[in-house]
RNA sequence: GGAGUCGGCCAGGCGGUCGCGGCGCCGUCAGGGCGUCGAGGAAAGUCCGGACUCCACAGGGCAGGGUGGUCGGUAACACCGACCCGGGGCGACCCGCGGGACAGUGCCACAGAGAGCAGACCGCCACCGUUCGCGGUGGUAAGGGUGAAACGGUGGUGUAAGAGACCACCAGCGGCCGGAGUGAUCCGGCCGGCUCGGUAAACCCCACCCGGAGCAAGGUCGAGAAGGAGGGCUCCGGCCCUCCGCGCGGACGAUCGAGGGCGGCCCGCCCGAGGUCCGCGGGUUGACCGCACCGAGGUCGCCGGCAACGGCGGCCCCAGAUGGAUGGCCGCCCGGCCCCUUCCGAGGGGCCGACAGAAUCCGGCUUAUCGGCCGACUCCCCCU
RNA sequence: GCCCUCGUAGCCCAAUGGUAGAGGCAGGCCCCCUAAAAGGGUCACAAGUGUCGGUUCGAGUCCGACCGGGGGCA
């Protein structure tokens, strides 16, 4: 994903889930697309200097490249590192993605946690 | 052998595997294939200086900012080099915002008698008085005390006690002369009055320099409602004609002139109307150029120069995006540290390998930085 | 990327270069009340001025260099 405005919708409408290190923000389309899916990344600057940032960043890239072809065709994903990365290895970091984006894939047809989520869009806001 | 000073350089290496961006060629409906290039000494902070772009450039004056030993270097600089002066070190060498305090103004708290042209608390000395404890008047500034700083230092003459009051030497100040140097300045000699504080990173004075903004500059196209479309002419700067469009609120205004320009202000000059200014609202968050660049370019050699640097010649073309490429993982080697084993040769295991990533481009400065290599030099000890 | 600003008690903020520091809110203690809030009184016990250098006899103030906030520009 390259646009702003792709991520601000992203960010509003998407399903959330998180782990120490990392956040992701998915949103699946109401219908099955056509597009191949896509993904952005967000590495703010609480999570270290340039060096460090883009070394989660390409670390972060690397680990989607091979969990792409998963998601649904049509879907936007934001994958959003906190500061917790910076100092986490190769493998963990993976761990921790895998975690993420399994909880926010799961919850629709999963079993609901706590309340009874109506539209799945309030978990969002949590 | 030990301790140290200065300068320069490197920024782990090799391989496997999966990938990314630019350019060129091939090729496709599309996907792609091949070749080639792809981070730093600080790319950083944005502290200076330029290039470049736009705006402004009749003239005069006043402000404002910067620099500050001298001579060079440079496109320029607040940078660099050499030298001078002052300070530190046994030394190699290092450090210094290093013009002017007789152009003027201001300030120098507290303490202290007195703080900037003066001054007398304790003292010292003379005279007078005295209840013999001391008090008064005058002289004095050597000694004590205060302070960051107290109006030269040492020795002598002198005196009631003293004092540049006088003398010698020294320090400092001013003037003149001679010599060396492009110069800052240095060396030497003579004379003078006898001593004349500090602060200009206080105002200021002197000399020199400086227009404003910044690539989110600026331009083209598209979109849009705040401007545009079409046509003609052109000295290429623009000019003319036709048509369509221009939200809301407020203020001012037609020659006795609203307002605008001369990017700080004033004078002055120019432009100037059925408009000008201010505020609010609305639109634009698209693409391309700028911009990946033959350049104050890199590199090698020779020459000039103490050096910074310059000249000539050969060779090279050297990152470039726009959610932003230059990478992820693995293995071996290298360097350092720790642990275990040891037949003292070594073997095995673990950890660590800095600071940090281009965004218009250059020249500097400053700051961050594990470790290693090279060269020049100084001091001390030992041996020959 | 470029530009502009600001750092003083827990918070908001004063301080001609002069004993290092004023207020307000908050806070401590006391009174009032059965108790609390409000109110009244009282205290400075709360800072060494973001950090490191420099100028000066003397720096929160003047000058550098860093560090950390905030804001603007398509």
């Amino acid at each position: 994903m390259r646009r702003s405005a792709e991520f601000g919708l992203v960010m509003r409408k998407g399903r959330r889930a998180g782990r120490e290190s990392l956040g992701v923000i998915l949103m699946a389309p109401g219908t099955p697309g056509t597009d191949p899916p896509r993904v952005g990344f967000v590495v703010s600057k609480a999570v270290g200097g340039a060096v460090v940032r883009k070394r989660v960043q390409r670390r972060l890239r690397h680990l989607m490249r091979d969990r792409i072809a998963s998601l649904q065709p049509g879907s936007l994903l934001v994958v959003r590192a906190k500061p917790a990365a910076a100092r986490l290895g190769y493998e963990t970091l993976a761990e921790h993605l895998d975690g993420a984006l399994a909880a926010a894939r799961r919850p629709r047809s999963g079993a609901p946690r706590r309340r009874k989520g109506r539209g799945g869009d309030h978990q969002a806001d949590r």
